[in-house]
DNA sequence: CTGCGTAACGTTATTGTATTACGTTCGGCG
DNA sequence: CGCCGAACGTAATACAATAACGTTACGCAG
């Protein structure tokens, strides 16, 4: 944790600098390609999602951006995370009411994330094959897919080595 | 709909009384036997959930109460609903941020939401072979799994037929 | 019966999460 | 230039959930 914080929806996990700057910089490529605008506020969010290398609630990146100087209200915050989203590059993690940036940009898949109960990582497993997991099921009830929201708790190796069961909520 | 609401969160489904009843009553004979409270308010928060048929907000079920009479607070609501939801009797719908009575009580199942972004209706589809859909590509990143949120959006078969193709969220 | 412990309740206040609303800035383009 | 649309900046508010109290109800040991 960088500092003690009003808001609890900090989710531990080491940063991992090296892969958040590529993943910035293909962003910024594909956008520059796609003609979409990365603006200095969609960068400065991701660049903080990125950085972190797991899940961080929008107040907490609110926190983060204050501490770089910059004053960024909600909506401001909301609204590049939403483009974020909307293009593939981070995703919601509902369960933490968190967001990520997406480890598997550009390629099509559906985020399953696993959330460690004991530390708190957040790790993000691509799943290709949806439709033969899900696909048989729903067509029972005559149900069309559009998207699908799959999030697993339970407890990473590290904390499965330490010992570490924790009790999830 | 029932009536103008300040709160936005009403999942439009038709109201099932008949199950209700059933499913009222088996969750009291169930909570008689292993010696579980099954007090006031958390019949009527059931009774209003399994009335309802599909999802409804915290702060609906507040409404609802307050429309028959019942001056429920937050605190009130949400402890009924921590009860129903740990005794499986209801489930909580992330991605909707709403609860609902569970379809299927007494028979373990990973419960997995078909969420119509048409008109909101929610099923409960219940899923028993968990372990072989996720279990095998967990393995391979050492996680056990505690527990699965499987919510998915799309199209029901109603509103297929109606081509109320809508837009989800 | 009394007194204690625990579970659930009732109420107020507050925290955390997300959106609305409205004016402003900026850059492309006719 | 003047218009238009996208994104920004800011304030206010809506919605969701929990914290922190004291109070009531009830089983049970003494």
């Amino acid at each position: 944790m960088r500092r003690p914080s009003a808001y609890a929806t900090e989710i531990r996990q080491e940063p991992n600098p090296v892969s958040a700057t590529s993943l910035v910089v293909e962003v910024e490529r594909h956008c520059a390609r796609n003609g979409l605008n990365f603006t200095r506020s969609r960068r400065l969010v991701l660049d903080i999602l990125a950085g972190q290398g797991g899940a961080l609630g929008a107040y907490t990146i609110i926190e983060r951006l204050a501490d770089e100087g910059v004053n960024a209200k909600p909506a401001i915050v909301y609204r590049a995370l939403d483009f974020l989203i909307a293009h593939g590059f981070a995703h919601k993690i509902k369960g933490l009411n968190a967001f990520a940036a997406c480890t598997f940009p550009h390629q099509a898949h559906l985020p399953v994330f696993l959330i460690c109960s004991g530390c708190g990582t957040v790790v993000e497993m691509p799943l290709s094959s949806t439709e033969a997991l899900l696909g048989k099921r729903t067509e029972i009830h005559g149900f069309r897919v559009e998207h699908a929201l799959i999030e697993v708790k339970g407890c990473c190796s590290d904390c499965m080595a330490a010992g570490t069961t924790h009790e999830s909520n």
